[in-house]
DNA sequence: TTTCGTGCAAAGCCTTTGCATCCAT
DNA sequence: ATGGATGCAAAGGCTTTGCACGAAA
């Protein structure tokens, strides 16, 4: 129903944004993770970085606990669960929460995927990514200029998107009965 | 309690930001969005629109009902009329929501002051203001190559402020007891 | 055993809303 | 009178947490 998690990468917009090699797979960066905190990767666990990193979609917690929740094969995971999840696997590394929308949080890969920024859509709250090395180049100067140590950054960018933007006469057609 | 309401201007950060003439207060331009919603600028309205804009610093909905609805001069107004003239604020261009900190929206001025970024240390939360024309140029570009219109964007910068990066040996030998 | 992890239900929190009362036109 | 506005309390919606049971070391 929601078109949050759609991500739109055409044009020469996200071209040199092709997946990035990993040296390992999401699930065994997590398992270093949770080591390094006394934890143990478990089959919940597993079996939810697994459903995360199967595409690269932006999603919130209710989609997954969704997704998740309604397995048959053995593999259901409680809403608890995927929450404590998704909050271990932000402090990993492997997620990043990149936007609100309809008062839950948004999701995306952190691990694997290039820095990159989003065009937002006030109509169809489709995000479109993009990526450009002038804004970080701008953003280290501007710190700098105030002795800020940069971590990180997030730019969303409000507006209306190509698609919403162009007169829809066939659908006005259908309308009209 | 919280620092997320202070504003950082020093260095030349903000020296073209200070604030704009308007040719109508905060009051009247909310009058005027009210008037054309059949809707009219009551007692409540006038003190909440007033609290607002008597300091151009950063605040969630409870730090400004914790300031109203402890007022003895009759000028008291409810949690609900609050977050509802709130949103008309917001809706009538006057204020806008630019983060959020420990689960609650902050907002800050959008009226009467200049577009900027900000610069949030993750540390003490403080909120750094800036302003650099080549970032709205970029947004636009980027914007341009994939057809969206631009409406406005937002810029957080996350790191460490100046202030937490340096390290605190006065307050270190007082907590030496 | 002892610690960690899961699931369920309940609780938390910020924000919104139903409703009776009030006020201005 | 009549529709908008306020306050209070209750409801909502997302997220967190207490707790008992189960699994791994």
């Amino acid at each position: 129903m929601t078109a949050i998690s759609m991500n739109v990468m055409k044009g020469n917009l996200m071209n040199d944004l092709a997946a990035v090699d990993v040296a390992v797979s999401p699930e065994d960066k997590f398992r270093e993770y949770l080591m390094t905190q006394g934890k143990r990767l478990t089959t919940e666990r597993e079996t939810i970085v697994r459903e995360v990193f199967a595409s690269h979609e932006h999603f919130d917690a209710d989609q997954l606990v969704s997704r998740l929740s309604q397995r048959t094969d053995g593999k259901r995971v409680s809403r608890s669960t995927v929450y404590r999840t998704l909050t271990q696997l932000v402090d990993a590394g492997l997620l990043r929460v990149v936007a609100r929308t309809n008062d839950r949080d948004v999701y995306e890969h952190d691990y694997g995927y290039p820095q990159h920024d989003h065009l937002i859509c006030s109509e169809c709250k489709t995000l479109i990514e993009f990526a450009d090395d002038a804004i970080k180049e701008i953003v280290e100067q501007v710190a700098r200029e105030s002795g800020f140590r940069v971590s990180g950054h997030r730019l969303e960018v409000y507006g209306k998107c190509a698609e919403c933007c162009r007169p829809k006469r066939r659908h006005r057609k259908t309308d009209m009965i």
